[in-house]
DNA sequence: GCGTCCAGGTCTACC
DNA sequence: GGTAGACCTGGACGC
């Protein structure tokens, strides 16, 4: 039995480009149906730990999620979509800043840069170690391993995203072997036993008071988490301040700005200096202004 | 089908 | 502080 809830949007909201804002919407148990302007996740029942497929779309000024279950009226899956969709991000500033851009007006007129995100700090953590160091499709395929082999299953049969306390009690040949993660296996292991254990807590990183420089240093000292990585789940986490250069982000940049050419990265940063705090974010905005239709 | 090469980001050892 | 090499996988390519 499907139900659903209905959220009013904020003002400015704009639910495509939030969901494809980056390639999250192509992770499980995140899926996007083009088409159909729907967001599909497999959200995990705290109550009893199964899953429950929500599929979450937009009509007018009002956002429908429809659960594939009959929950509680004060059920929190609500809360968790204002927060993977990044309903409560104050970023007026930036679009102050971006409607003087040429190339970044689009994102100021158009209500981008919510950077969509998992409903805990932990998922997004995993997902971008996944991203460290290979393809895009091998990204994929670990984060799509590690879901079909622990994720709970919902009554459809997709499954949710695994907890810390899951796959901290895995070993490194499960990651090697049925994740696929190569190298990056015992990072695995070291991560989410020290999530579980509680001598990390990802989830305080949400705290805006917390200083950037004391966030940055306690991820960087997670192994497998070097300047990409620790910039990008900053980004996700609200800290706008790293660019999060990767080969892909290099690429584009000197296509659009550098003729074709290398140039260094002190040059990159250069260009977003001007946005201070909102660098991560422009120069984002800056490189997928091509990505999204006009509609 | 098989073998080889390459791209990708981080860590470690070394200078 | 800077640099080189190792790590591991999937995809592209040539045979």
């Amino acid at each position: 039995m499907w139900k659903t809830k209905e959220i009013a949007i904020p003002k400015g909201f704009n639910f495509k480009l939030t969901a494809k804002s980056h390639g999250w919407y192509d992770l499980a148990p995140f899926r996007f149906d083009d088409e159909a302007g729907v967001l599909f996740y497999v959200f995990t029942d705290e109550r009893n730990g199964k899953a429950i497929e929500a599929k979450i779309s937009c009509k007018g000024k009002r956002l429908l999620i429809d659960l594939d279950t009959s929950l509680p009226d004060a059920n929190p899956i609500p809360d968790l979509v204002r927060h993977i969709l990044r309903f409560d991000d104050s970023i007026g500033e930036f679009h102050t800043m971006a409607a003087n851009d040429e190339n970044l007006n689009w994102a100021a007129t158009r209500g981008a840069g919510r950077l969509l995100r998992s409903p805990t700090v932990f998922e997004d953590m995993v997902k971008t170690l996944c991203t460290t160091n290979c393809s895009w499709s091998l990204t994929r395929k670990m984060v799509e391993n590690l879901v079909a082999a622990l994720g709970a299953s919902s009554s459809s049969g997709s499954r949710s995203f695994p907890a810390a306390e899951t796959l901290a009690a895995k070993d490194e040949k499960f990651y090697r072997e049925v994740v696929r993660a190569g190298y990056r296996s015992s990072y695995f292991v070291e991560m989410t036993e020290k999530v579980a254990a509680g001598t990390i807590d990802p989830e305080k990183w949400l705290d805006p008071e917390i200083p950037l420089e004391e966030l940055r240093k306690e991820i960087k000292s997670i192994k497998g988490f070097g300047e990409y990585a620790v910039d990008n789940l900053m980004k996700l986490i609200g800290r706008y301040d790293g660019l999060a250069l990767d080969s892909w982000l290099r690429a584009q940049f000197y296509g659009k700005h550098n003729r074709g050419r290398k140039c260094s990265d002190k040059t990159i940063e250069k260009k977003y200096k001007r946005y201070g705090k909102w660098k991560g974010l422009a120069i984002w905005c800056d490189m997928t202004s091509d990505w999204h239709d006009p509609s």
